[in-house]
DNA sequence: AAGCGATATACGCTTAGGCGAATACGATGA
DNA sequence: TCATCGTATTCGCCTAAGCGTATATCGCTT
């Protein structure tokens, strides 16, 4: 029900190195800020970046892969929440990027269109029937100011 | 005589992105490693790092096209040091990771074998008359333990 | 079982970037 | 000025990894 998943990803000399390689993709950092409280069901992924379904399914398998989001499985729905890397050092340098993530505008724009796509009022998605986020991890990663 | 040097690099989207591309190569966080508190002459990373000097000042061009170091000519030796990013955030990650870094057994085995070759008792290269590293950025950029 | 919606993977192509080897550059000293 | 030493860059090759397109898989529903 609850799947952790971790596949094994090509070795990397440093553990550092893994997580600096899930980190260093655009894509993926839109994905990290957009997981930060809440887990996320891939529909809103696509809907909220507006790129092919394909693409982000390819950047949610890497960090799958990586160690850094776990999966739950609602029916045909998936649901992806970030995993607070098992590392001190690590856990600290994914608070401290998702802190800086969400200073950025475009990155607050996509806030703005999750909440227009799921949790608004009478959103167009909600009315479809999709399932609604669920806050996770909320007092472990969120940003600490 | 002291440049800064920010040629410009690859145009990444997010800020953040551009440091964790530059982390995310062994060799690198080897590198960096190895500048944590000391500006280090190129001769010595070829020594401790043990690899063909080409693939060092490879990626000591990378770093600084990133904006993460800083060089100083000596003659004919080339000190680089690391630079303190002005971003906050930045900073913060690259501090923890420096922190991070020390903790490895390897890393830590690159230190002594700095040591060995610059600045313990009687090494080899000092007698041969190489420049000795200098300390720099120590308040601001060691580790805070 | 068949069909459909949501998601994952495979395929072929393209590019970034790592590597070793060779070479160019820049400062020093004869 | 020429040789030498330390360092930087170029070249050609190779692999990792990004992309769009097509297709496979998985649950659910009928």
């Amino acid at each position: 029900m609850c799947s952790v998943n971790i596949q094994d990803m090509k070795a990397h000399k440093y553990p550092l190195e893994r997580l600096f390689r899930a980190l260093a993709d655009p894509t993926r950092l839109r994905l990290i800020n957009l997981m930060a409280e809440q887990e996320i069901c891939v529909c809103y992924f696509v809907e909220v970046i507006d790129a092919p379904q394909p693409k982000i399914s390819r950047h949610l398998a890497y960090l799958r892969r990586a160690g850094m989001v776990a999966t739950r499985r609602d029916g045909k729905w998936m649901h992806y929440r970030l995993r607070i890397p098992p590392d001190l050092h690590a856990a600290s340098i994914l608070k401290t990027t998702i802190d800086a993530l969400r200073r950025d505008k475009e990155l607050q724009h996509d806030f703005q269109r999750l909440n227009k796509a799921c949790c608004g009022p009478r959103s167009l998605v909600q009315l479809i029937g999709a399932p609604v986020p669920v806050e996770t991890n909320k007092q472990s990663i969120r940003a600490n100011s």
